[in-house]
DNA sequence: CGTCCCGTTGAGGCGGTTCAAAGTGCGTGG
DNA sequence: CCACGCACTTTGAACCGCCTCAACGGGACG
């Protein structure tokens, strides 16, 4: 695949592939709690790790919001991804990250120092199946990012995380109509790559044509669903 | 990590059909790849395999140029990666490809069978440890490829490419600075998420600026590297 | 020689950014 | 308990860049 940064390829070139996945869905939570390794407390704003590091340690997400990111040669912050409690970043095994990982919101991370994790794949192989589904699924959010990123509109994109969060809520049986926004305005626009007006516009239009409700900044209520997922593909 | 699209609902849309006839593809010696599979030849805007499928085989690319894409509700294509000789699509272990995958040009592709990537894996489990460096890698680049087009100008956009082009042509032991666009100027806007008249300006107003050489279409010859680098971040 | 597809070039409009300022919520300290 | 201060959010006005629409040019092919 054509990579657009310097990355001193990495060219495995030819090898083979993976099994038959056990069962639809979660490569979360309780794939990686029997994996050992203290916890650590990270305050808001605080770094796990920084882009260039060398990748002594995985961190599984306990509790709070961790996101992926980059800063750019002008000094822009570009979010890559944002991780939940039961997510792993940088379980891959490639020397070192090739992002930055900071806390979005006061947070508690496990760290897997990478020996343990080679160790484990090493005595028990089909946890490296199990680690490759995780990377399967990643990847694919990764690629709906990407997609969400080249949206025509401003309000596509808006929409899009609404109802991304929205559906994160179902999936844990929680309200998916009741949306908390932890992350700042900023930390959306970085991710939607966006200006924090824009976001706060498309936000209050929303509002006021009775597609959510906005009771606080960081408390959103959707009220036509359907409303958001038109304006998705606009 | 937030997955921004509904993984459940995959639409398969319509296919492309090849408007144009089979180019001949260039003559070259039996590539023995350790993997196995028939060898398929895919005309350019031939479907490898569509948004939805069942993933039953991966796919090596053994010429040619390869994208991976989604067509989105409103029949928008947006291409997530391209695939050069030697790269493999659809190895991950999800049931079905998350994506549609077509030859930009005229191509030659290994057939690999599921079947034989999983009774490969059973047999030598450390294989599994090499997918998942192949996933990271592909991540990498899919982060890249991300950043990239959250990028502020459609200058810098295009000048990444040129970029990217030209180290993929250096890491290949080829001159850095003749690149061939083998692919059309609708395909690299669906890439960047422009237009293709925006491409085509942003590449003749490098012309004009003398970062770069034009001879063709399909020919850029870069000139001034720092120029188009200086570009990248602007 | 005509057609089709692709690339280029120009004119105009719109959406998101930029710059600026006011409003809101919350923690701290008096 | 209230007042203050700070950080975040909201709102407004003007600018700029990319998209849209349109027309032209050029190679490949029948």
């Amino acid at each position: 695949m054509l990579a657009l940064m310097d990355q001193t390829d990495q060219f495995a070139t030819t090898v083979r592939a993976p099994r038959r996945p056990p069962a639809p869905v979660p490569a979360l939570g309780p794939a990686a709690s029997p994996l050992g390794g203290p916890v650590q407390f990270v305050p808001a704003r605080g770094d796990l790790f920084l882009d260039g590091d060398a990748a002594s340690h995985a961190f599984e997400v306990i509790d709070g919001i961790v996101c992926a990111y980059r800063i750019l040669p002008d000094g822009e912050r570009r979010i890559i991804g944002f991780y939940y409690p039961g997510d792993v970043l940088g379980y891959c095994c490639l020397e070192t990250h090739g992002y930055s990982a900071q806390a979005l919101t006061a947070a508690r991370v496990r760290r897997i120092p990478r020996a343990m994790l080679e160790r484990m794949i090493e005595e028990r192989p089909e946890l490296a199946q199990r680690f490759l589904r995780m990377a399967a699924v990643e990847l694919t959010a990764t690629r709906d990012h990407l997609v969400c990123l080249a949206a025509k509109s401003a309000g596509a994109k808006v929409a899009s995380l609404l109802l991304a969060l929205s559906r994160r809520n179902r999936a844990l049986g929680h309200d998916p109509a009741q949306i908390r926004l932890s992350m700042t305005r900023t930390d959306i626009g970085d991710y939607l790559g966006l200006t924090i007006e824009t976001v706060s516009r498309m936000l209050n239009r929303f509002k006021r044509q009775g597609l959510i409700d906005l009771p606080r900044a960081t408390h959103v209520v959707i009220r036509n669903l359907a409303g958001l997922h038109a304006i998705t593909d606009a």
